[in-house]
DNA sequence: GCGTCCAGGTCTACC
DNA sequence: GGTAGACCTGGACGC
């Protein structure tokens, strides 16, 4: 593991649209972090990384001084370097992009008028963004370890990959860690990555897909710039990647149904247990794009963060699945 | 303890 | 173009 130390720091503040929660977007229900699995979050302050496309790491810290209805949220920004003023603005306008602070959700919260399972989404966890990550990275390593094992064991893969490969950067008397870059990977001995993180086959398709973004890949920004199906396209042409994968990594709001969610869906939209999720994703992933069209992302991300609560309220068993 | 099974997909060979 | 089978590994389960 390679260690950073971030001195210098430069400060602002981003005003998101309304409504915003900060603590329900940065700290899912679910557990899901922002950026990496090691940030700190505490007293409503998270401390965490980030790596930019040119390979430069930063620490983050971010902290809410608004509250739903009148969102505000102070960032610092921390580096090896001291950052220009340019520099400051493009950070300033990443960080905002990254925590969806200008996305406005009122036309998905609309839905709730005529949609019970969104009306009780939008009641549970009113506020809360979906969020993005500028290094397109850690979404494929996410997207791979998530590949035909139970979700402890994906757990294992990520944690042990960011312990053996990743970076520690401390910064505001924290320390951090974050994932590998790609460059680190695609020179790792494939042996090595599958005995220290216990990869098994996925070593070889890990390495082979950082080969192939450390040579010449679109960032996520670009991906976004490109229709839907383009940027699925472009991300299934790398080995290992298929469209489940393609749908996670992907910046357009997709719904990646694996089997897993396929049983939770199958539940809440048909009503039944699925006898064989895998061959009911097809036809989920249909009604879902009819029943919400460009907001399906956001059911997605909304009921597997509402397990709980959905289970109560529509007498369901979903947290067992 | 030990053996067996299989998982929150993807690729390839074969038909 | 459709589909069975292989793929690492470790945790769950039955004995």
């Amino acid at each position: 593991m390679s260690i950073s130390d971030l001195p210098c720091f430069t400060a602002f503040k981003i005003r998101a649209i309304s409504p915003y929660d900060f603590f329900l977007t940065v700290r899912k229900p679910a557990g899901w972090s922002l950026l990496t699995p090691f940030e700190i979050f505490e007293h409503g302050t998270l401390w965490t990384g980030v790596r930019l496309n040119s390979g430069q790491m930063f620490g983050l810290k971010l902290k809410s001084e608004g509250t739903v209805k009148k969102p505000e949220i102070s960032c610092t920004i921390f580096s090896r370097k001291r950052v220009s003023v340019k520099k400051r603005k493009e950070l300033s306008e990443m960080v905002a992009w990254m925590i969806s602070a200008e996305e406005d959700v009122r036309e998905f919260y609309a839905l709730a008028k005529h949609d019970p399972l969104v009306k009780a989404l939008v009641e549970d966890l009113y506020g809360m963004r979906r969020t993005k990550q500028p290094d397109i990275f850690p979404r494929l390593i996410l997207a791979v370890t998530l590949q035909m094992a139970p979700i402890r064991r994906s757990d294992q893969m990520m944690t042990l990959l960011i312990k053996e490969y990743g970076e520690k950067i401390t910064f505001d008397g924290r320390e951090v860690l974050y994932w590998p870059s790609p460059e680190r990977i695609a020179k790792a001995d494939v042996r090595e990555l599958e005995q220290r993180c216990k990869l098994g086959y996925r070593a070889k398709t890990l390495k082979g897909i950082a080969q192939t973004i450390c040579k010449v890949f679109p960032t996520l920004q670009e991906l976004e710039k490109m229709s839907a199906e383009e940027a699925k396209d472009r991300l299934m042409k790398l080995k290992g990647i298929g469209e489940y994968s393609a749908d996670i990594v992907s910046p357009h709001p997709g719904f990646a149904l694996d089997v897993w969610s396929a049983k939770i869906f199958s539940l809440l939209l048909l009503g039944e247990e699925a006898e064989s999720p895998r061959i009911i994703i097809p036809r989920l992933k249909k009604i879902a794009e009819d029943r919400w069209g460009k907001w399906r992302g956001y059911v997605f991300t909304y009921v597997l963060n509402d397990l709980n609560n959905l289970s109560r309220r529509f007498n369901l068993n979903l947290t067992e699945l």
